[in-house]
DNA sequence: TTTATAAAGTCAATAATGCTGACATAGTTT
DNA sequence: AAACTATGTCAGCATTATTGACTTTATAAA
């Protein structure tokens, strides 16, 4: 075992982190983490005919305001008739608003109305909370290397909003 | 603005990863992060007719070995009737298997069977190889924080396995 | 010892979110 | 004119969660 990992200088050191144990609990914390990370928007939710999936909708619809419908199936992974159902509800509650393209008349950029844009307020306010606390609390270097290590994880998804970190689309 | 917030001394370096979208930033990363966390699992239990249920209760079944019923669901934080379904399967497949309490008569101890822990591991091991990856290209101290951070946003989850960070069940 | 509580399991109905496949419509490209 | 693209829709199905009601068995309390 000593001496057989080159991976890094100091082994002993730097691998004392990756024994299966470690890597265990780090999954198991990433799975508690999700489960608070949603908890509050999901409360929010429930008084609404909601799930997550119209969080999501909402979220990344105010994040990047007017994108076209292809680029939430892009960002979400999942199938149009699923993203079809959810943002049907929302145009139809009046949330979100779909305007054709002025380029190209086939496409339908998203946005939110006023009452959308309360709502993602709401759920936002939640979620950002939570973070806002958790930042504070860890501190600054923590809150790098919780970036940095998300980072690696997500590996190929993509990353919305400001675009410094991943880029896919466009 | 300015001298406003006085939870850290040097309140402008301190402050300036908690803008709304940092933390916007945050709460991406961690979608994102999460999708790519659980798609390989995902991956491998589309050869089986299972889902991401089955592999929480095969990974806390694994973990936390004998655990009782009503363990797995403060856990999981699922009803019994949720759960009831998933755990029938894994017992009927010959993956879990259920023993009766030797002090209480009604309890049911569970257990993974030879073919459950190879399932285990299959999930497992595929999950590791991405934390692993993670852990390595982001560095020892990054993985602090991301522990860290993690925990501070899990607040009153319950964390099984080596009970060294939290604990809430006996 | 009777009664109450607890642990586990079950049945039925419902909801949210995902999937595949098939098809329609309008608009753009070649 | 033909092919392709973007969007939307219908129908059917799977997974995972919910609530509510009820049973069985076993322990604890009166």
């Amino acid at each position: 075992m000593v001496g057989h990992n080159m991976t890094r200088p100091n082994s002993m050191d730097a691998m004392l982190f990756l024994t299966d144990d470690q890597l265990l609990q780090g999954i198991e914390l990433m799975y508690f983490a999700y489960k608070g990370f949603t908890s509050d928007p999901d409360l929010i939710l429930q008084n609404y005919t909601y799930g997550r999936a119209h969080h999501r909708a909402v979220h990344f619809i105010n994040r990047r305001k007017g994108l076209k419908v292809s680029d939430l199936l892009d960002i979400l992974g999942i199938t149009k008739q699923s993203l079809n159902r959810v943002l049907r509800q929302l145009i139809n509650d009046g949330l979100v608003e779909s305007r054709m393209g002025r380029k190209d008349k086939r496409e339908r950029n998203l946005f939110l109305t006023d009452d959308g844009e309360k709502l993602e307020r709401q759920l936002s306010d939640a979620q950002r909370k939570r973070m806002r606390s958790a930042y504070r609390a860890a501190g600054p270097d923590a809150v790098m290397g919780f970036r940095l290590v998300l980072e690696k994880i997500m590996d190929g998804e993509i990353l919305s909003g400001s675009t410094k970190i991943k880029e896919k689309l466009t």
